[in-house]
DNA sequence: GTTACGACCTGCGAGC
DNA sequence: TGCTCGCAGGTCGTAA
């Protein structure tokens, strides 16, 4: 599933294959991928012809290509891909919307089988920490990444929150790029349950949580994101490999790699959360706590 | 204002 | 073989 690292894989293959090229072309071939852009796909289609592409820019898992002042701002949802692919190459099977340049090189190509993601052509803004985002970027927090990324600020919002931890860390207005995977490494490297209450953690418990959400999501971006399958590629349809250093997401009934005890997985938030019993002790149910 | 939860969506694998 | 069902999970709208 794309996650931060993930997403800046495919920003930076964005930046090198696609900036500085002018969009000619623009193909939409299911209308569920520019829901967001509600003027719909012909107002896309001659809004873009003709445009330069600036720049390749990302916050969290948001990443959008520089177009003057406006930007086209791209989410993979769960199983979005932007391909570049020579013209002559067949369609994907869940090709969504087709981007040709008037350069006759590769297309760029919006791939999505559960089409959560989707494409919307947005104006620039500027938001409270002074960068030009998009309009429907400006939400969104900071994320460990970014060099204005502040530790003690995130760590006081945190610990401000009357909710668990983990659902704190999937709030992408707290703090972003953090999805299910990151969440539950960042947790199991920190030895803490997802479901601890923010407000009973400690300033240091929080700054060694997010520093293990910045560390695990660097990882991942140097061995190229993970993988479990091929809805996740760059953009040269290749997988990344951090699937294989996965420590706690997906090891159901593996050893903890520190302590040996079995990995556990239960349900949490309509998805699965994976811990170590023994590493990552759960709290005590308190009653009127649902889970 | 804050928090919690369901809906959206499609392919795959398990079970019958 | 073919059908049904559960699962995967990021984001947003709505309810409390």
């Amino acid at each position: 599933m794309p996650e931060l690292p993930e997403v800046e894989v495919v920003r930076s293959g964005l930046e090198q294959w696609a900036v500085g090229r002018r969009l000619d072309r623009v193909e939409v071939r299911h209308s569920r991928s520019i829901r967001r852009h509600e003027a719909g796909a012909d107002d896309l289609a001659r809004r873009l012809q003709g445009r330069l592409i600036e720049a390749a820019q990302r916050r969290g898992k948001y990443l959008w290509l520089v177009l003057d002042d406006e930007a086209l701002v791209i989410h993979l949802g769960m199983s979005g891909q932007v391909l570049m692919m020579p013209p002559t190459a067949p369609d994907e099977t869940h090709l969504r919307i087709r981007f040709t340049f008037d350069d006759s090189g590769p297309q760029m190509r919006f791939v999505d089988q559960r089409t959560f993601g989707g494409v919307q052509l947005d104006a620039l803004t500027f938001d409270d920490t002074g960068s030009r985002v998009p309009v429907s970027v400006a939400h969104i927090a900071l994320d460990p990444l970014d060099p204005r990324f502040e530790l003690p600020t995130v760590n006081r919002a945190l610990r401000r929150r009357r909710t668990e931890v983990k659902r704190a860390l999937l709030d992408q207005t707290l703090v972003s790029g953090i999805g299910n995977i990151y969440a539950d490494e960042a947790l199991w490297r920190s030895r803490l349950h997802g479901r601890r209450l923010t407000s009973s953690l400690t300033r240091a418990e929080v700054n060694g949580l997010l520093t293990q959400a910045e560390e695990v999501m660097t990882s991942a971006l140097a061995q190229g994101g993970t993988s479990f399958d091929s809805l996740y590629v760059n953009v040269n349809g290749q997988s990344g490999y951090f699937s294989r250093s996965l420590e706690a997401y997906g090891q159901e009934g593996e050893p903890c790699g520190r302590c040996g005890s079995l990995i556990v997985r239960e349900s949490f938030m309509n998805r699965s959360s994976f811990f170590c019993p023994a590493c990552q002790r759960a709290p005590r149910r308190r009653p009127g706590l649902r889970g």
